[in-house]
DNA sequence: CTGTTAGCGCGTTCAT
DNA sequence: ATGAACGCGCTAACAG
């Protein structure tokens, strides 16, 4: 049916072997056959099979691609990064979801990357997954991005300092009563959520301002979730009077939750305001005037594509690499 | 190195020619024998290759999604019903991004595609495009998703009559300044953002209202772009009453500058007020009490999904299918 | 520099 | 129901 490499070797009047090495571009090749044999081979629109070449050199040109959700702002600009990163390498992507809750007989990460990848860039899986650990099993090359395991090359950056960044905000301009929206329940060791948890806790004990448990809730990391953490904190006895959200577009509810109950954001703790603080520099949060600590999520995506094709095409690596994050002050903590 | 067929057919006492019927379920093979074979591969841990498979049958269990972009809300919704709907036919899914602004050699997406998908989902991709074209050229199966072709299937909305409907709104509540913020320029023919300049056209002429050029802007399809058109617009000598915004996120820059120049937003246009109207319906527009168009974003992902399936698997097809929208009053068009 | 030969690991005839 | 043999299209190793 479609053309071999063996048809372009009959219409150059040359060996299979000859052709390969040409379309290849290898060094051992008279350089005036070389041109013949492309010209002729693009003039008849062929092509090779990437199925052969695969079983005959036993490389996939592949990359893949594991991630737990795909409709989210985060992953978006994972992903343009690491595309970025990745195009000049001419590799295909292989794009797998993880279904977390969803053990249904579907395979799962590790066997749908099986023997059809040279590598994957895992994002946000926790350490102890079982799929994480299949993957390192077998010899297949992995970057974590966002999370770390020992022993695993990763790119992330450092969750417990980011947060311990925001609530210092939040405490230097007076407040002690400090509320937390977290994505999930929470603690939950191998979640880097959790190191968020441990950098507000951080900042509350070196004040000496009390850890209330009542003054934290879940928002799934979703808005209409943090709008309704915040109603419930509001709710409270004694409500918070500054609230930390482990993701900007949580604290896009909350900014909403607040202005309902008739309440004003700021930074100034005097005249009542209660501060807002998010994570993340979400495209957005400059139009919610939202202050935020930043993650260059796009870079974390860039960074760890070259980090996985290091390790690919190079040697193999286990390099930790720890993004810097950065505070961005904006209305929602300004006096 | 990796394990063959070979080698469990060694381990199970039978040929590899019955392995491979086993694996596969194929129905001429003893029940007893199949579930020894199954049971000892399992133990084994072995997994066929791929690319073996691949090129002995021809078919490569991969599906293709070309996009223009990926870092957007829309794709992220589109890939999020389109991996639901592929998820239970266990195939590969392959994504290639094609970059419309840089011709630079890279090999475009009919060739990243060719000989390595059985099928292809086009998202967003001009009807006049040469990567098209090209990948229609080969008999490569192709859903169209969000624009249209002669003679290729897709599924999208109707641009035009969404406009129409959003523009109708807004001249219902009395408007006859109506300003149109567009992503690119336009008109363009091939782009579904003509379609809904044609939309907004048909309202003006069918009310007799003026089609001012000078109420026309680009936005990017960003918020900041949006904002800066917006700010544009109100500078004009004679501002507009009401904005048509032909992306939420533009809306959203939209409503800051109007905040910014300190005017009011919402649907009572004797006191003044501006209003807006998008189109999407994302997931924030609820926040920013934003009326809008909506189009069933996971949905189109869904169906595309589900028409280029038949379309692989079955027989083909050049179906067309147009998806409802739906118009969201909110707060930013309600007296 | 080029051609010949021999697999890569499966799926698929054909027999039996 | 099972096995033997061949071929899918390409690349690698070896000659020359």
């Amino acid at each position: 049916m479609a053309l071999t490499i063996r048809d372009v070797a009959d219409a150059a009047g040359v060996s299979a072997a000859t052709v390969s090495r040409a379309l290849r571009g290898l060094s051992n090749v008279e350089p005036a056959t070389r041109d013949r044999i492309v010209a002729i081979a693009r003039e008849m629109n062929f092509s090779v099979s990437p199925a052969a070449s695969r079983l005959a050199t036993g490389r996939t040109g592949t990359i893949g691609i594991v991630t737990p959700f795909v409709d989210s702002w985060y992953f978006s600009q994972i992903f343009a990064g690491v595309e970025e990163v990745l195009k000049p390498f001419d590799v295909d992507l292989l794009l797998h979801t993880t279904q977390p809750r969803d053990p249904s007989g579907l395979p799962g990460a590790h066997v749908r990357m099986r023997r059809r990848v040279d590598g994957a860039l895992v994002i946000g899986l926790a350490a102890d997954s079982d799929e994480l650990t299949a993957m390192s099993a077998m010899d297949m090359p992995v970057v974590l991005l966002g999370s770390r395991s020992p022993g695993m090359a990763s790119v992330s950056i450092d969750d417990r300092l980011g947060a311990r960044i925001a609530v210092s905000h939040l405490a230097e301009l007076g407040h002690e009563r400090i509320a937390l929206i977290s994505g999930r329940r929470l603690p939950a060791v191998f979640l880097p959520e959790n190191d968020r948890l441990a950098g507000y806790l951080d900042v509350l004990s070196a004040r000496q301002l009390p850890a209330d448990k009542s003054l934290r809730e879940i928002g799934l990391f979703t808005a209409p979730g943090g709008e309704h953490a915040m109603d419930a904190l509001l709710s409270r006895r004694r409500p918070p009077t500054a609230v930390f959200c482990m993701s900007d577009e949580m604290a896009y509810g909350a900014l909403r939750a607040i202005a309902r109950a008739g309440l004003a954001v700021g930074g100034n703790k005097a005249a009542g305001e209660i501060a807002v603080i998010g994570f993340d520099n979400h495209d957005l949060s400059g139009l919610f005037d939202l202050s935020t600590v930043g993650q260059p999520v796009r870079e974390l995506g860039r960074s760890a594509a070259q980090l996985l094709m290091s390790h690919v095409v190079g040697s193999p690596t286990t390099e930790v690499r720890i993004v810097p994050t950065d505070l961005h002050v904006r209305g929602s903590t300004t006096p």
